[in-house]
DNA sequence: TTGTCGGATGCATTCGCATGCAGTTGACGC
DNA sequence: GCGTCAACTGCATGCGAATGCATCCGACAA
């Protein structure tokens, strides 16, 4: 049963062998012939890819990258799909991978798996390159990696100890600009929703929202959302309003916690910005969207996704070896979600 | 140069020889010792996995599939992955693969670039599947994927007379679900924003909604919404509430062409429900959030997934050889951009 | 005419692993 | 003590294509 379906695949498969012998010339003249800097007259080759159309024939990536040892294929690991920044961020990578001929092979690890554990079974496949978004990985892991000379590029992530590429939006300045925007619209009391506990990315913003505050003696709330998710922004939206001492503006580590927030807020009688003013990090497409019309720091995505491809060698520049550090930073987006409190009275009560 | 790279390489990657030799064994026990259900002493096994552990050896799983003729590799082909509703697709059926071990390799055609164009280059990736979302292909396309034995599935789209395997929201019965819903709440002038011309998806719940509609009587503007953006569905939304008669309800192909309509309104002025319904279809979750609360048809996705992993053969029963159309159908979602008009008064003027 | 050279092609090997088959070993029954 | 059998292991081969090397051929210069 298992044998003949293998020997009827082995009839069905056309193989460069196939192709060899009905048009009685070797196998290396059919490879030579799907391969662009290889050495064969011109008519050969048309002769070739007449007759492999006619008979279906396909090179064999796989067999090919046996030989070759490139395979075509980046792995981007994310930690979810239903945030939209990572599908921005996927998006991005694909439609600059596809045209250089690369695919993409995608690794979501269930919530609790580390990234250490998955980049084993990742580098079975003998992918070119790694982009991880979100996430970092151990030093053995990133040892394992550099010996096997698979270029790992950490996005939106940046440890500095690591030996490792990164690629990141400049989270620190990102939360000092938000901070300094806040202020400049005379708010006094600011409250910062955090994210999962140990993202670096949520405290970096935290770190460089309260140094900035700090400077100019304001102090600032901070919540612990717990993840970053539309749910954990909900919830702790409404911790923040039910204080005793409200703030006047809700600064999130994340938009889909500020779209949460935003929605408890208004579903209890706010209206924001007048009650209160609420901004986001990342700048995804919806945050621009009039329903939310947040205020938010916009990832350089575009730069980010350049960036990382050049780090994993698919840029025209000469591969570094040395691990390099990219922050670049973000672009505040001011909408209608956030309003100046005048100066008189910090605190507007509906 | 190039010779030396690859010479470097070759000494630093670890093969199943290389443990081999350490353990003063053949090969073939390496690799027994990584096949489940190989023939081999537990003692032994422990022994090459512990040596295999100790030098960084990985089975290299394209070698492997050279051989087994199976890549654990499903191709999943979606248009773009900045509307919701793939993600949630992509997510679903992610989260279902890869506990099988199964990895997912993503291709996105850029716009104007035709499924049949990818599939020849997806096919070279010797994939064990291949799942279509919201495009079909030409039957010379689906009788090579049946003479490679590669099995397709279509999602979220059939063709009736293709010989390949499809799953899909009944949109037909969605369409007259929502024409019954609107009609039960008094609307008696709905409208219908299509998608892409030749889209069956928007075609055929066109059809289910404008042929309910007629059993009552009831007419229905149709207005050409152009391709399934936010942006089209807020053009759209504009056009049909500037005309000398606007309707009293309108039924967007998409949610997200829905979203981009009720951002359109509210910012003209339009109280929604109160001055006109609106309506989705896809059911994704930012739908469900309170900033558009949208009545919508939510797509069966798990079953979805379900259906069409077992199409594929991932699942527990044997596998169909038979094409096969699996229609499921979608749930309406009451919720609060619909409201009843009394029914004496069948418009609402703001 | 002969030597040389470059382009085109074939041959043989290789990539890393899986697997059919044969061989070895030890346990067990008679 | 010997045959039988099962469990385990090694050998050799194959998966499909890429590539170094040798070969062949025609063109061209001497």
């Amino acid at each position: 049963m298992d044998e003949s379906t293998r020997a009827k695949r082995q009839r069905q498969r056309v193989t460069a062998d196939e192709v060899a012998r009905v048009l009685g010339v070797s196998q290396s003249t059919i490879s030579r012939a799907f391969t662009a800097t290889a050495s064969i007259s011109e008519e050969m080759r048309t002769r070739v890819m007449t007759t492999a159309a006619e008979l279906g024939y396909q090179p064999n990536v796989i067999a090919r990258s046996l030989m070759t040892r490139r395979t075509n294929i980046v792995a981007i690991v994310l930690p979810n799909l239903t945030d939209p920044f990572y599908a921005v961020v996927l998006d991005e990578l694909t439609q600059r991978l596809q045209p250089r001929g690369c695919q993409t092979l995608l690794f979501v690890p269930t919530p609790g798996q580390e990234v250490d554990e998955i980049l084993p079974t990742l580098l079975q496949y003998q992918v070119d390159g790694i982009i991880i978004t979100s996430a970092t990985v151990s030093s053995a892991m990133a040892r394992a990696c550099a010996k096997r000379e698979t270029p790992v590029v950490l996005l939106n992530r940046y440890v500095p100890g690591l030996e490792i590429h990164a690629v990141s939006c400049d989270n620190v300045a990102g939360g000092r600009q938000m901070a300094e925007f806040l202020l400049g619209q005379h708010h006094r009391r600011p409250a910062f929703v955090a994210g999962q506990l140990g993202a670096s990315t949520s405290m970096d913003r935290q770190s460089g929202f309260v140094s900035r505050l700090q400077d100019d003696g304001v102090e600032c709330v901070i919540e612990q959302g717990g993840d970053h998710t539309y749910q954990a922004g909900f919830d702790a939206a409404l911790r923040l309003m039910r204080r005793s001492d409200p703030p006047d503006a809700i600064f999130f580590t994340s938009d889909i916690m500020a779209f949460g927030g935003m929605d408890a807020l208004r579903s209890n009688g706010f209206i924001i910005p007048d009650h209160v003013s609420i901004a986001g990090f990342n700048g995804v497409p919806l945050a621009g969207w009039a329903a939310y019309d947040l205020t938010t720091i916009r990832h350089p995505f575009s730069q980010m996704a350049d960036a990382a491809l050049e780090l994993l060698g698919f840029g025209d520049a000469e591969v570094t070896q040395s691990p390099t550090t990219r922050l670049i930073h973000g672009t505040l987006m001011d909408r209608g979600s956030t309003m100046s409190r005048s100066p008189e009275r910090t605190r507007v009560r509906g």
